[in-house]
DNA sequence: TGCAAATATGAACGAACATTCATATAATAA
DNA sequence: TTATTATATGAATGTTCGTTCATATTTGCA
């Protein structure tokens, strides 16, 4: 990790940066886990597997988090720039998903990581 | 994941807000891995364990970063105020290093992702 | 006590960013 | 075509943040 290339840091600053952001934060969280959904990975409807990918439209993520359609759009497209969402469109609607498993471990362990408070390692 | 609790959401927006930073990623990653460091986990010089808790002072991170002594000991402030990084004094130097095995894997796993460029899963 | 080394801090400046509001675009159905 | 639904976009605003410069504080040593 002692030689870490320039553009290696500026990446990892992008990826962070726009994870940082609470409307985002809820956006991501809204597509990490939920009972009722649509799986593009496996194709079930209720599926717990850890490659599950969750997939939702603009709208119900703005219902979802209590946010306006405007701001959901915009973050989502901040989101999408930075490579941390993948979209399927069907009809009118967009679907968003998250898009890797890194993405869905970088919230785990930001999770895990405020939920234990005070931990020596 | 559903109902994630404001506070929760704040406090992991304050996490990657903190590491999305190119000066605090560059000082992170200068206490994630070294050759030469003291550890104070294990108490050897030369340790490569994962539990290893590599420490440098202001000076020497600033020189190894290529960054002003007065920057680095402000970004350093940042890290310390949001938990990221412990201290420990010894005679004038204060010695820095990463707070736990998350913020470890937090960096790993950003890095792992830019690493990665096209992958699907 | 005074000096030097190491670190911390306060003010100031410019740049970047999240949100809102209004509006535009795209696609479907009648 | 017209109306409707879903999503995207542009401008504007207020705030936050990273960096620099100068200076203060702390600790050890002669």
């Amino acid at each position: 990790m002692k030689d870490v290339k320039t553009n290696t840091i500026n990446r990892m600053k992008s990826l962070l940066e726009t994870a940082s952001d609470t409307t985002r934060l809820k956006i991501m969280l809204a597509l990490l886990d939920d009972d009722l959904c649509h799986c593009h990975a496996c194709n079930c409807s209720n599926c717990t597997e850890l490659h599950c990918m969750i997939e939702k439209c603009v709208n119900d993520i703005a219902n979802e988090i209590e946010a306006s359609q405007s701001l959901v759009s915009h973050q989502l497209k901040v989101l999408k720039d930075a490579d941390l969402v993948r979209t399927r469109k069907e009809k009118t609607k967009v679907y968003y998903s998250l898009k890797d498993k890194h993405i869905r471990l970088l919230l785990g362990v930001a999770y895990e990581h405020v939920m234990e408070e005070d931990n020596n390692d």
